[in-house]
Formats: structure tokens, C-alpha cells, sequence
DNA sequence: CTGAAAGCGCTTACAG
DNA sequence: CTGAAAGCGCTTACAG
């Protein structure tokens, strides 16, 4: 026989510390375990055996497991966010701010999907099997939250067209999208363009109908051929800036809404390499005002739409609804303000 | 006594479907619902009670409960990625070859912690209490790698500097770090820059290291002042590089090595403003070969990283550990190459 | 204050 | 092929 290798993994993985054993090292039931181990035992629990538990729950290292404590009390303390294009720097942003919230009592996990698509139902079925204390749902297609019918609190996010019975909060994009016309109009601008973004989410569709609404309303041109839509990335962007832009020249057009801010940084970048001026052939806006819009050449101007603050809020209901309290307000709109910069001055 | 308001969420939430439920349904024992649901049944349940059992599944809506599962088998099917930075785009495509691999058996999740920051002990002993299949962790700290001491198959990503028992799936950055420098010595340069990632990773380290050490071999210089980090956001490297920039023209620099694609994007742009001719008076490389490289004015010399194949490499891997197969390799390199573009071509 | 016991929903030897 | 039963690790009335 050979000696065993000292670095091979061990075979004999660490055998789980169940609350049975710290019972036994600390001579107590797995009750008072369980209430120890819970911060449940004030007034519970004496307190010689109180530190006799921590003690025993120190010495072997105790953790209280997660699977068998979500079964005995029907619900996990996770909290599942369904998220369906977590490259959008926005995102980012947003779990920050829903984390801050959340802190260390509630877990945390994303359940991403492929770009632009929502879950299936078999998918979130399963995601429900995790017994999820919540759910969160970023930017839901409306058919998805409508079958979603789920035995857990959720509360979408950034999802305008959420059904009456559905918590949502939201950014008031709609409003964001006027000002965004209103301010091309004092400009004097008569024929706009408006660059979509791909994925059918109710807030980009309706970033694009308010803005065309607005624009109408307030004297300028929306001509055919002036909306078109790609992904949510700078290099898409520019390239369909290049390719359309003959066109909208052509048709006179001077100033193009953008649906993100990451859009809008395609279009000044192959404005500057197509010889563009910006703002005097082309006036440029976005949504989102990201971090970086306030140092593009020339800066962006954008509306400003607080990711963190949506995370925040969106994270406060949920919890409100996990911990029975009822929710003062079932939707939430978070106002946007126009942020004028030099991608839209006037000449 | 009002009438029910037929538009309020139904009081009574839809009652949890169990395999008791299905088994009385279907005129069974719950054991043959398990092996049915779980498609075991091939040769162990009669093909008559399959069909009665599927259709009580049918009529009745069940899913097998996930908490109830895990805690008889003594493991989930979730995998759960920890990621420190998730707005990288890089991370995107990352998770997308992931998910190609796992396919349906196989649920990912995703623990992100604050940007740039490893998950703490105790964050990652709750992960284990969901008790997954397996862990694949991204671009951790070696501190972190080294203290995980998992009961879990664990496969480390992007992680060069792993320890030997810990299977680790990466990309040979060092060799591309090289192959950077070289094609700069190439062209003619004989005192470079480099514009690093500021968080903390194994990865973006050798990435420098070999970039400094291939330089000085080549008879290059870094000199004092030439190397700077920054996050990895365009804004931030474009920030960063119009800080530096004077006096790095004044110490006679003509090219720049950049940690990752995005720094280089800030350095393309704020070279712009600044009048900085690229490639003529700095040429710019960087990491990734992200899409849009090949369309930045100019073209982006990159070293081009698979972020996909990286994925579904490192997913293959676990899945070979979950279901008990020895690795064949315990550590994969996967080559970058070179892609040169006209942000470092000779005058 | 304390512990024995039931129960959460499932899976898996085991006996038939 | 089938079902009764044990067991996974915990929590929570309940009786004392």
C-alpha cells in the first residue's frame, strides 16, 4: 500500500454540524438550539444555557442549515431578483441599491436570463421551489407578470405596465421622455429621430410613445423611418447611427432621442468619426445619466433616472410585504429631471 | 357585510401542490410520484400507473418542491456563481456560456457582492446552507479561495492564481500580457504605460506583471509614474488617463497597455478630446477583444479572451465534478491571441 | 425555562 | 412493480 498523498484533497469531506450535536456538546435540547441559534431566546432560554449554546455553536463551527429551517418554517429567507439583462450599467446600480435594504437578514441571488427574455414559466416554477421569501422582477414583459401568479410577495421594478394587483415601482420615464421633447422644441428643433431600444419592455416602449406623443403635441416631426431600435450596447449603437443617419440628414432631422444613455454614447461616438457636429448638425439626448454622461465629449444630456434609489424602494416594499405590513402605496414613481449638458445647447 | 371585491388579490393563496396530493389523486403511494416526477421510473413504476400519475400531475399543477428535494437528497440542484463585478460586459457573455452548459438540470443563480469586494466568511456559509450542487467562483481573492474550505465541488474561474486543489478554469492573460508588449516592441516603442484595473484579482495582476516583465526584457521602458489603475468604467479610465497624460508625454511614452477593453475605450475617447493622435502619437492595446473594438475609431488591438468558451469550460468542469467524474485537467488555460487593429499600427 | 414530539415535503432503501 | 416507513435538519406549539 501506498502512503496517502498529504495533497490530495481529502476524502472525508467535513461532516455538517447539525444542531443535534451542538444539543449534545451543550447538554441542551435542539429547541433551545434553535431558539439560541435564531436570536429568539431572550426570555426563552436561560442564560447559563445561552452561553452554553453559543459556546458549543463556536466550538464546532454550527451554522444553521438553510434547507432544513426553510422547511420547517415553509419559507427561506432568500430573495430572489429575476433580471433579464444584467450588462446594462443601470443594473448594477440597482442591486446596490437593493442590497443596502436588504442587509444580512434576507439573501440576496439573481436569477438571470438570457438577454432581453424573461423566464419561462417551467423556469419560474422552479424558482418557487427555492421557497423564496420574495421576488423581485426587473422590467417583466406584461404577459410573464400576468401568468407569474405567484404564492410569494413580489414587487416589480421598472415595470410600468404592471397590473393593478402587482406592487411595482417605477421611474416616471414618461414624464422623462416630454421633457426630453420639450426641451428639443425650445431649441427650436422641427424634425426629430428616436433611437429604440431592442427589447420590448414597457418602459422602453413607453419612453418611445411619450416622447412621439410629446413631439406631435408640440410641433415637431417624427418622420417615418426616424424611430428604429438595437441592443443596449455602445459598439450596436454606433453602427446603427451610421447606418441610418444618410437617411435622417436627408430628411432633415437635427436632434435624436435615445433610450438609454449607453445609446446615446454609440451616437456621439460615430457622430464624431462621421464628421458630425454635435450639438450643431445633431443635438443628442439619453436616458439614465449615468455616471460617465457628464464627461462624454461634448457632455450628454440625459434623464437622470436614480437606479439606487429604485433599488432602495423596491427592496423597502418587498420587505414591507414579507413582514405582513401592508403597503401604503401599492405603486411607486420615482420622478426623473432633465439634465441639460452640452449635447443639446443651442448654437 | 360588504361583497367581495372581486379586483383584490384572492385572500386564500393557491395551496401548495404536494406529492401527497398527486399520490391520492392518482390512487398511488407518494413513492411512485417521486420516481415518476423525477423520470426514475423507467422499469420501476408500470407503465399504467406513469400514465395516471403524469396526468395527476397534469390536472393538479405539481412541481416537486425544491426544499422538500434538497433536503432528502442532501443537495439542490442549484449552482450558484459568486461574481464580484457584474458590470463587466465581459461577465455577461461569461454567464451566457454558463447557462449553455448547465442547460435545464441545473439551476444558476447568482451572488453578487459590492463591486470588487469578495464575499465574507459568513455570506458564504449561508450560500452553503442553500446547498448547492456546486460553486463557480469568479475572479476571487486568493484570500477568499484559500479560507472557502467548501463541502461543495467548487470550481474557480478566471482565478491564475488558485491553489493546486482547487480546480480552476482561466485564461493564459500572462501570455497575452507578452504578446501585447512584444507587438509594441515591434512597432518601435521604447517607453510604454499601462493602465490597470484597480480591484484587486490574481488575473488583472499578472496581467501587469508579465506586461512589465515582457517590457523590460524587450528593452522597453515602464518608468516611474507609468502604471495607474483605475475601476473598470469608461468614464473613470478616461478620467484617469487625461490626469496622467501629461507627463506621461513628457517622460516620452508613445504606447499604452490597458487591463481590459473599457479602459482602453476612456483612453480612445479622452485621447480624442485631448487632440492625442492615436495610433500616431499613443498607440492603445488592451484586454477582452470585446465586440465593439473592432468598430472604435480606430479599430482597438486587443487580446482577444473568449469569455463564452470560458464559461461553458469552467461548467463543463463542475458538472464532470457534481456527477462524480475525475478532471482530467484540474487546471484549464485557454489561449488569448492577438487581434492588431489601427490603435497601434505603425505610422 | 425546558424538552419530547410532530411536522415541513421529499427520496430511497427495504420488504413484499 | 408497489407501498410503508425512515430519515434529511430544522422549528414550533405543547405539556410540563
Amino acid at each position: 500500500m501506498s502512503a496517502p498523498d498529504p495533497t490530495a484533497p481529502s476524502t472525508t469531506p467535513p461532516r455538517r454540524v447539525t444542531a443535534a450535536m451542538v444539543a449534545q456538546h451543550a447538554g441542551v435540547s435542539t429547541a433551545t438550539v434553535s431558539l439560541v441559534a435564531n436570536g429568539k431566546s431572550a426570555g426563552r432560554v436561560s442564560e447559563r444555557n445561552v452561553i452554553r449554546v453559543r459556546e458549543a455553536i463556536a466550538d464546532l463551527g454550527y451554522v444553521v442549515d438553510g434547507i432544513g429551517s426553510s422547511l420547517a418554517r415553509g419559507v427561506s429567507s432568500t430573495i430572489i431578483m429575476v433580471a433579464p439583462d444584467i450588462s446594462n450599467p443601470f443594473f448594477a446600480r440597482l442591486i446596490a441599491g437593493v442590497r443596502q435594504v436588504l442587509g444580512s437578514e434576507y439573501q440576496l441571488l439573481l436569477a438571470v436570463t438570457d438577454p432581453g427574455q424573461a423566464p419561462g414559466i417551467a423556469e419560474t416554477r422552479r424558482l418557487l421551489g427555492l421557497r423564496p421569501a420574495g421576488l423581485l422582477i426587473d422590467a417583466p414583459n406584461p404577459r410573464f407578470i400576468g401568468e407569474l401568479g405567484a404564492p410569494v410577495p413580489v414587487v416589480a421594478v421598472d415595470a410600468p405596465d404592471a397590473p393593478g394587483n402587482v406592487p411595482a415601482v417605477n421611474l416616471d420615464v414618461a414624464q422623462g421622455a416630454r421633457d426630453m421633447a420639450a426641451h428639443f422644441a425650445r431649441l427650436g428643433h422641427r424634425k426629430v429621430a428616436y433611437l429604440d431600444a431592442i427589447n420590448d419592455t414597457a418602459t422602453m416602449r413607453q419612453r418611445r410613445t411619450a416622447f412621439a406623443a410629446a413631439a406631435a403635441e408640440l410641433g415637431m416631426q417624427l418622420p417615418e423611418g426616424a424611430v428604429t431600435s438595437c441592443t443596449i450596447e455602445l459598439g450596436q449603437a454606433a453602427r446603427h447611427f451610421a447606418l441610418h443617419w444618410p437617411r435622417w440628414r436627408e430628411l432633415g432631422i437635427t436632434a435624436v432621442g435615445c433610450a438609454t444613455d449607453t445609446h446615446a454614447y454609440g451616437v456621439l461616438q460615430e457622430a464624431r468619426a462621421a464628421a458630425v457636429r454635435v450639438p450643431e448638425d445633431l443635438a443628442v439626448a439619453g436616458f439614465d445619466d449615468l455616471p460617465y454622461s457628464a464627461t462624454t465629449n461634448p457632455p450628454l444630456t440625459s434623464i437622470n433616472l436614480d437606479a439606487t434609489e429604485l433599488g432602495r424602494t423596491a427592496a423597502t416594499q418587498l420587505r414591507q410585504l414579507i413582514e405582513g405590513h401592508p403597503l401604503e402605496q401599492s405603486h411607486v414613481t420615482l420622478a426623473g429631471r432633465l439634465i441639460e449638458r452640452g449635447s443639446t445647447l443651442r448654437l
